[in-house]
DNA sequence: CGCCTATTTGATCTGATTCAAACAATGTGG
DNA sequence: CCACATTGTTTGAATCAGATCAAATAGGCG
């Protein structure tokens, strides 16, 4: 299934047709993405943003030791490196973790886009501060949490996530990582995560199979991870608009 | 000396007359806040944005094991906590780190001040874009480098924050942290945290005193802490504006 | 001086790494 | 269908980074 890149924009406020037809006419070019393969590298001076219509991806970084460390996943409907329209090049590389498809928005069509629909550029902005939200977790899960409540949180937050776009059925759902990734995610070798990948199994919390996870007991995996959703502002939605002012209609905002 | 809250967009591109007047208007009112006291808590949900003029902020969170962690830094000219404008519910803490002269603006004149000039909440947005950026330093920072390596990669940035602003004396520079936060930096304990400081002053890297660090060896510093500036985008300035097509007219952007 | 806070030290224990190898699952070509 | 390579997961043992507990020392400061 393909979600709009709309999609997320449209959790957050109600988009006039004018601003739907904007950003699907700028989504227009599609291209897919191997499973594996890098849609921007650090150092890339890219010449446009991409949104995620299918597909995951990830945002990683290489330290100088040649540990890659992973610092937040993107589902379909993110606007992934809408940053590269304000900060050129890379500080990071970004890549599909399964076969993706994605639309490429030149940066000038990005710049129409954010100059002639002020309510869409607040709404992807806002998107950009619940990714640094995101980010912030993640500084805490590794700077103050056990490996254990590491992977547990990561597994609460991709559930969570999925669970929002309806890509859960039951506690079931698919994880496109392999050990390799979740240690990368975590910060942890592949031997350790191994270990206490089991310790979460042999808990009760989680099974986990070939690509799929099942959690066994959520308020367990809760509690163990230490997760509280509330940074993934996933209520807060409907409020907002109110509070930007951004009703239904297409003018500017403030004023 | 008190930085402007218009310094930090005017170095990524230069303002109006008439932006810089609205900037100044809306930060109008001045604010102290005592070294140690909160300027927002998680889960408030403060009215206004905080603009930092003078003193050092932090931004942290409290894990459910009671561990605090920091994950950044606010030095003057920075805009605090524009995303409290967005995401209305705090999912952190900011707290002054030293005596603090901040404005606030409230969120109904920051969505006047950015409806009215669309440069303007380009350039802020900017700025949060910035911030992320750090954001995946710091995870990358504890998820993939040692403790000593960690202490040496938060002196780098701070050095180099710094001396952006022009605050730094030679190779001396007033760190306003103790080891407890520093260690709330870096998750480690406050004994571990000193090891690693005695560790860097044996190898000749830093030597630090009461509040003041002095680094002896910034070539060895920097290749101990793997670090590289290229994060903070600090000559990528001049350029963006270009790309933006923010030329000095005041006119809105796009069109 | 005596009090308070911040830094330093020592000893012990645990979480996590490393190296090395075994094992399981999947896919490929003969 | 088997032999084989390939990739991903699991196990063991030795070692190291870092935590914890407890106490000592060093600076400010009233």
């Amino acid at each position: 299934m393909t979600y709009l890149p709309t999609h997320k924009l449209e959790l957050v406020c109600a988009l006039t047709d004018a601003e739907r037809a904007a950003v699907h006419a700028a989504c227009a070019h599609e291209t897919s993405i191997p499973t594996g393969s890098d849609m921007a590298r650090d150092g890339d001076r890219p010449g446009f943003s991409t949104v995620l219509l299918e597909g995951w991806a990830c945002r990683y970084k290489i330290a100088g030791n040649g540990k890659r460390q992973i610092m937040c996943f993107h589902l379909p409907g993110d606007w992934v490196d809408i940053h590269s329209y304000f900060i050129r090049t890379m500080d990071h590389s970004v890549r599909a973790v399964t076969d993706c498809r994605v639309a490429q928005i030149p940066h000038l069509r990005v710049r129409q886009l954010l100059g002639e629909h002020p309510r869409l550029a607040q709404l992807i902005w806002h998107q950009t501060m619940l990714d640094s939200s995101v980010f912030r977790e993640w500084v805490l899960n590794l700077g103050a949490r056990r490996a254990d409540q590491r992977l547990a949180h990561l597994l609460c937050e991709v559930r969570t996530r999925l669970n929002e776009l309806g890509m859960i059925n039951g506690e079931a759902f698919e994880l496109p990582l392999n050990q390799v990734d979740l240690a990368d995610c975590i910060g942890v070798s592949t031997v350790h995560l191994n270990r206490v990948l089991q310790l979460l199994r042999k808990r009760g919390l989680v099974s986990i199979g070939r690509r799929t996870v099942t959690i066994t007991d959520w308020q367990g995996l809760v509690s163990a991870a230490d997760f509280d959703a509330s940074y993934l502002h996933l209520e807060d939605g409907p409020f907002t608009c109110e509070l930007y002012g951004l009703g239904e209609a297409t003018t500017a905002v403030g004023g």
